[in-house]
DNA sequence: TACTGAGTTGGAGTGCACTCCAAGCAAGCC
DNA sequence: GGCTTGCTTGGAGTGCACTCCAACTCAGTA
């Protein structure tokens, strides 16, 4: 089966519907493929799949041959999702999160906090990986030479 | 039991042991209960003794009644296989570089490359932290008094 | 019409990195 | 002596996040 009805270049991963200018509108014509999909957010099929049926995803759209098509709205937040996930995020948490989306504005409050805490631990693990950075440096230089400590 | 022979103030996370002046010379005197290094390093009991079995670690001193003693130079090896571990280094990454410095100094080239790829990936992961802290101010501030978007 | 390739499902399987368990031993304290 | 605390072991168990499987359907092409 090739593309589905408008390619439509696809840029997930930059997340730029999420802070930039979102356009006109988000189109929610259901039209990309799930390998589509799978090759633009870089999450294998069998994941996107799985974060569909464990709720993380709303029901995807199908094609009058039960495929799934998914919308701009499906892109969007499966690249925060994505976003989310690569940095760390458990699953959980992230379900979490889309269950306090789903459920409303009054839940406005309980996501910022998800969000904050989430952006602290990145935070976090961006101090660790530059000390190690620091690490690794001294240690490649020590190797390009000369002796070895440990 | 209480602390083994000296407590020595120990201070892993920071490994300056890795990249600063070494001191005078590495203290090879098994002294460290095996909870003492936990608490010192992050690791837990269990994973310091599974490290050990897996051949991270060289069997470690034991006292005459049979428990571990880590010396100083175990810590040093700790701390800094800590923190290939903390920023994402696969377990058998590690145990391949181990491996290496186990075999002795010709194995420096690779060693050097193993490092160097990390340092790699360490530096993608810190983009990526970046790229996602800027999604999570935007959407932060969103939820700071207005509606959202996905 | 036959074949190929992309998609579908529920459920089972995998890999990693721990994490825990049961049973036991040794040391220190009341 | 009895109790508590900390440690020992091999092996089993856990949790997470996928990842794969078998059996199937459907659309398009030769």
């Amino acid at each position: 089966m090739a593309t589905a009805v408008q390619p439509a270049p696809l840029s997930l991963l930059d997340c730029s519907e999420a802070y930039q200018d979102p356009g006109p509108v988000p189109d929610r014509t259901p039209r990309h493929t799930i390998s589509e999909v799978s090759a633009a957010s870089g999450l294998s099929v069998h994941t996107l799949r799985w974060y569909e049926r464990i709720g993380l995803l709303d029901p995807v759209d199908r094609s009058h041959s039960g495929q799934r098509r998914y919308n701009d709205g499906d892109l969007a937040r499966l690249a925060f999702l994505g976003r989310l996930r690569l940095t760390g995020m458990p699953v959980a948490d992230m379900l979490r999160y889309v269950e306090l989306a789903r459920a409303g504005e009054h839940t406005v409050q309980g996501r910022r906090e998800l969000l904050v805490a989430h952006r602290e631990e990145v935070r976090q693990r961006i101090a660790d990986l530059h000390a190690t950075l620091a690490v690794l440096d001294y240690k490649i230089d020590l190797y390009s030479g000369k002796k070895q400590t440990s």
